[in-house]
RNA sequence: GGCGCUAUCGUCUAAGGGUUAGGACGAAGCCCUCUCAAGGCUUAAAUACGGGUUCGAAUCCCGUUAGCGCUACCA
């Protein structure tokens, strides 16, 4: 049974990779058929906070990806320190005593790195009892094998084949000395005990999979397979930080800024990972039927934003073809929530609704320019530009506008084809080139000089607004 | 410092011994056109460096350099 798990710590709002890390769990999980998990890894208890947790769910929320388990890991750490404790009780972690580093210090002196304190390491477990008992702190570390040429390897699903020399690892903590029981151990306890089958997680981790595979032993469990995503990285270079490179890396970020949430997940799956027939632009199943980890490549990939600029170009474009081509019907409520937002008004219908977010949707590259550009497709208080004034103020214009008022009042059809022939004619009977009044009315009906093709403007912004609009002319 | 991972146009990437090194975004130009988009066509733009192996290397090996990650009682 494939299990996949998301593990985020709430220690900040959602970052766009996590939010990757998120997606391509999810994908993997529902390609497979299998069961996608929501972990909180909330063990640093101080680093965490309400707000992150937050924005987790918020984030998430807005990917509209979902997932069939939820656990948190705070709830759990019962079960962390029994494992632990088993270990121990195995001889394959010990107590060590050694007060901790205090902040400035330096980590560790130079002479060779660091990898256990061979007195504490060796300690009877009589002493080590003693020492417990008489209530000195201590963290639990594992006794990682000192044999010579002891290896430890796995094989990761996108890395390959990874093996690394026992003596390269040093004795990592286990539990801290205030009991609590560190990400290692918390997150193979977790993984073992909720019967993970696949980690998928970020490159961060490749090297930390070493230990991971040494608890997952000592525990006897079995060992899960591991997926590592290349890392997602900022233009210079840098890793994607909150700190350093701002709001950029949350998901909020594309959100506030208007995409639709399956651009920005097609844009995401995109960032390290290809389905090798030179296709971009694709919806979510596509990306499912896709998805393997053959296609995951193991460089990290840079988004492209800059100062002026928060939003990766690609990611426009991607969105502005979700925003052309999905189902109206799935667009119309997103388009009806920002105008709302925006406090213009929008018609209750909803057919009619959809059939205005239609046809002006092509032009439009985020969610916000409907609020921003279309006020004249739903109300009559809009602003009209110097180039509209401009056609406007054409020779015959105006009262040749007017004319084609008068004539579309004369007639129930106002289909596209219909007004186009009144428009024609007009044009024809005086003697003036049809697209002094095409681009005309679009100027009379919107206010812009740019919008749909001129007789779709008619249909959208209504007849009786059309009606009057040129007649006010 | 030690260990690990990585290295193709500005960016995302394809090509896992034989290609004029392909596609996409972005840029420039042209076409189409009622405006603006879209769409179509075209152009510029890349195998980090040095050695091998081979008839032949972006591709395999070694080294160098660079970047990233881990090296915490953070995750």
């Amino acid at each position: 049974m494939l299990r996949v798990r998301f593990a985020p710590s709430p220690t900040g709002y959602l970052h766009i990779g996590s939010a990757r890390t998120f997606i391509f769990n999810w994908l993997y999980a529902r390609k497979e058929k299998g069961t996608m998990i929501l972990r909180i890894d909330d063990t640093d208890v101080e680093r965490n906070t309400e707000a992150s947790m937050q924005s987790i769910f918020d984030g998430l929320k807005w990917l509209g990806l979902d997932w069939d388990e939820q656990y948190a890991q705070s709830e759990r750490i019962d079960l962390h320190r029994k494992l632990a404790w088993e270990i121990f009780e195995k001889g394959r972690a010990y107590r060590d005593f050694t007060p901790m580093q205090s902040a400035g210090e330096e980590p560790e002196p130079a002479a060779g790195q660091w990898l256990f304190h061979a007195e504490m390491r060796d300690l009877s477990r009589e002493e080590s009892d003693r020492r417990a008992a008489a209530g000195e702190p201590f963290v639990l570390r594992f006794r990682v094998p000192r044999e010579q040429n002891h290896w430890v390897g796995f094989k990761d699903l996108v890395y390959r084949k990874q093996a690394k020399k026992a003596d390269d690892i040093e004795d990592f903590a286990l539990l801290r000395s205030n009991g609590l029981p560190t990400y290692h151990m918390a997150s193979c306890a977790d993984d073992l005990d909720i019967r993970i089958s696949h980690v998928i997680r970020g490159q961060d981790h490749l090297s930390n999979t070493f230990k991971h595979v040494l608890i997952f032993e000592a525990l006897g469990g079995p060992v899960p397979e591991f997926a590592h995503l290349p890392l997602l990285i900022a233009p210079d270079g840098a890793k994607l930080s909150k700190r350093k490179h701002g709001p950029v890396v949350s998901v909020t970020t594309y959100r506030d800024a208007g995409f639709v949430a399956e651009a920005y997940v097609n844009f995401l799956c995109l960032l390290g990972w290809n389905p090798k027939n030179n296709q971009e632009f694709m919806q979510v199943d596509e990306i499912t039927e896709k998805f393997s980890f053959e296609g995951i490549n193991r460089s990290n990939a840079t988004v492209n934003f800059s100062d002026e600029d928060a939003i990766d170009p690609k990611a426009m474009w991607l969105n502005t073809q979700h925003l052309r081509s999905m189902p109206v019907e799935r667009l119309a409520p997103r388009v009806r929530e920002t105008m709302e937002r925006a406090g213009i008004p929008v018609p209750e219908d909803e057919a009619r609704f959809a059939e205005i977010v239609d046809i002006i949707r092509s032009r439009y590259q985020v969610l916000g320019d409907f609020a921003e550009k279309a006020q004249a497709y739903f109300s009559d208080s809009y602003e009209t530009t110097t180039e509209a004034l401009e056609k406007l103020d054409q020779p015959q214009a105006r009262e040749l506008l007017r004319e084609m008022g008068r004539r579309l009042a004369e007639t129930d059809d106002f289909s596209e084809a219909h007004i186009e022939a009144i428009l024609r004619a007009v044009a024809e009977e005086n003697g003036v080139k049809a697209g002094l009044l095409i681009n005309g009315s679009r100027a009379a009906l919107t206010g812009q000089t740019v919008g749909p093709s001129a007789f779709a403007v008619f249909t959208a912004v209504g007849r009786q607004r059309s009606l009057q609009r040129l007649a006010a002319l």
